[in-house]
DNA sequence: TTGTATGCGTTATCAT
DNA sequence: ATGATAACGCATACAA
């Protein structure tokens, strides 16, 4: 009944074998093609159409059903790998990720998952930290894995000689963070125009010191963020005091690092703040409570991203909404056209950004 | 100089060659190790031993420095699937979660990624939802794909038998969700202690009417949270109200529900609440604050997991920490060890909960 | 409609 | 220390 009792031993590669380890025991008891052809009384070239979703209609129908029941049977699974040796596709997909501990990622996971499953490809997930030096050894990973396409959340402007390289290679989509010129298809999100949604609500509530936390340099998101807020400050005729620094990852503690620069700076404080995301903005709230300065009584603050249970802390917190889900979804979508090397019409997508008034933001107090 | 040019078309694989999509161009011009051990003037078996990291002591020095050039040269990357086919190792481990939007699963996915990655590992990420179903399926995917190791967070009661199954295929570790008497490896978490901690520390400041709002049944983590809260409290002499209704999945939605529930049950309200996670938690606090009651003026909540920004959140979040980053790198090492074929002294870690006392909770007013 | 033959890229065995 | 060779499981061009 099984592949491993009927054959002979040669060089057989070890996962076939009944294998003990402590206390388990598992029987890889590798039903193969040929197993299945056999029991059903035809060849494996057979076989393998009659499984085949689009070949199968080349079979006649009473061989189908003899290939379909003994696969049944005898519990037939494909081997994907041999299948994709064949073949040269492995039905996987690279994802990388700067960092999975922010919570942003976890619904543009999803959506990039739940799609690729419903065409049967499954993503193989990476993290880099935000590092360039990781980010060139997972690719290198992925691609001697052989994924059939990679999504990548996690691209620096340093790193574009990289993925356009990788992008030669195997179809590439950049979500969330775009590399403009790069010329890699991108689902993005309009920064600048999230970046002013931020500045012009809170000169609308009449700010006219304000600041920005940014996020990582090098990064296009960010770089976004900070131009547009900056430019409609400017031209609103506010001053706009932006706070850099070499932060890696945009966390709360970079939230809480910037806020205290911001406070120990000197000189008027400003009476509005806007972070780049909503950990830095939680953050930096929380830097504020310890000194002593309300939100937003003393100071308001945006954030971006929206974040689940930004609407649960207190105050409930003023953001930009960046959906996760819907942008995990469409990269996904994207990378499986260029799998399919269908021309696509839109290689680049930018989402609108949404404004997201909830109690973190006030009119300021003089 | 790239295997492409020099050989025969016949019937090669459409990735080998030069692709054109839309405007994109994939020069997919596969190096292979028969590529590599002409340059360097070998046989291909020398090249695979040269470049086999555990058989390339084989190899003359001189020899191996050639193959070595010659690889890097042609910038040459290992087929995975190739290989896999012949050695039945994928180096990929399945990783099932039953939900990305749970701030939770970000620390364990981290720890289950970085140890996989020391040893040259990739995790393959999938999702149920919770859905039986769905776990079904994913376990089909990731033995077709024929991945050396299974971790998962996801299994329910209903689900034993499916992963008994599985795990006679390939090494598989639970992770987070124990299954009793199912004989499989696990890594998880004293939830009877967490309950109990939770129970004695409202107890400790006096509440005696005590309620919890539980997880989805079926689950082994809920069951023992709830188990060893009711039971502390019935052992003090207090009165635990159970609530408990078939939600899928603990949310904050879910702990809107459930704090709902409890409230319009009617009679003497709590004065302390035991939340099975923190978002549940969060979704009570929320119901409550609607309803005017004030926490923990009015009730005292207690959450469990302790996920990044619990302690952000107004009132900062009393909760029992479950420590999610070490609890995926045991997973990931365990599983390792299994596809080792090592035996394993620590088939089952249980690791030991946490309070984190924090503003959610206080004596009872009256 | 089905069978035959071949090769995908790699590694293990055997022989040299 | 190295080379020749076969086989892993599958899918396709071609013949029948």
């Amino acid at each position: 009944m099984i592949a491993r009792v009927t054959r002979a031993v040669s060089t057989r590669p070890g996962h076939a074998f009944t294998r003990r380890s402590s206390l388990q025991t598992y029987d890889v008891a590798t039903v193969t093609l040929k197993d299945v052809a056999e029991r059903a009384g035809v060849d494996v070239s057979t076989a393998s159409r009659a499984l085949s979703p689009d070949k199968s209609s080349l079979v006649k129908a009473t061989t189908r059903n003899r290939v379909v029941a003994a696969a049944q049977e005898l519990g037939y699974r494909g081997n994907i790998q041999a299948s994709a040796l064949r073949r040269g596709r492995t039905g996987t997909v690279g994802v990388i990720v700067a960092d999975l501990g922010n919570p942003f990622i976890g619904p543009v996971l999803r959506g990039i998952a739940g799609t690729l499953g419903n065409r049967d490809l499954l993503p193989i997930m990476t993290e880099t930290r935000d590092l360039s030096s990781a980010l060139s050894k997972v690719c290198d990973k992925l691609l001697a894995q052989r994924v059939d396409g990679i999504i990548t959340t996690a691209g620096r402007y340093g790193d574009r000689g990289l993925l356009k390289r990788v992008a030669r290679e195997v179809p590439l989509v950049l979500a969330v963070r775009d590399l403009p010129g790069s010329g890699i298809p991108a689902i993005s999100h309009d920064d600048i125009t999230g970046g002013r949604l931020a500045a012009e609500h809170l000169l609308g509530l009449g700010h006219t010191r304000l600041a920005q936390l940014e996020g990582p340099e090098d990064i296009w998101s960010f770089e976004g963020r900070a131009q547009g807020f900056r430019e409609a400050v400017h031209a609103a005729g506010a001053t706009c005091d932006d706070i850099r620094r070499s932060i890696r990852l945009p966390t709360i503690d970079a939230g809480r690092q910037l806020a205290t620069e911001l406070l120990d700076r000197g000189g008027q404080p400003p009476t509005a703040v806007f972070a780049h995301n909503d950990t830095m903005a939680i953050g930096a709230i929380a830097t504020f409570r310890d000194r002593g300065i309300q939100v937003p009584d003393h100071i308001s603050v945006v954030g971006y991203n929206d974040i689940p249970l930004t609407d649960q802390i207190q105050p409930p917190l003023t953001t930009i909404r960046l959906p996760g889900y819907e942008l995990g979804r469409l990269a996904a979508e994207l990378v499986l056209t260029h799998i399919d090397g269908a021309r696509s019409a839109t290689d680049r997508v930018v989402m609108a950004p949404e404004l997201i008034v909830r109690r973190s933001t006030a009119a300021p107090r003089d």
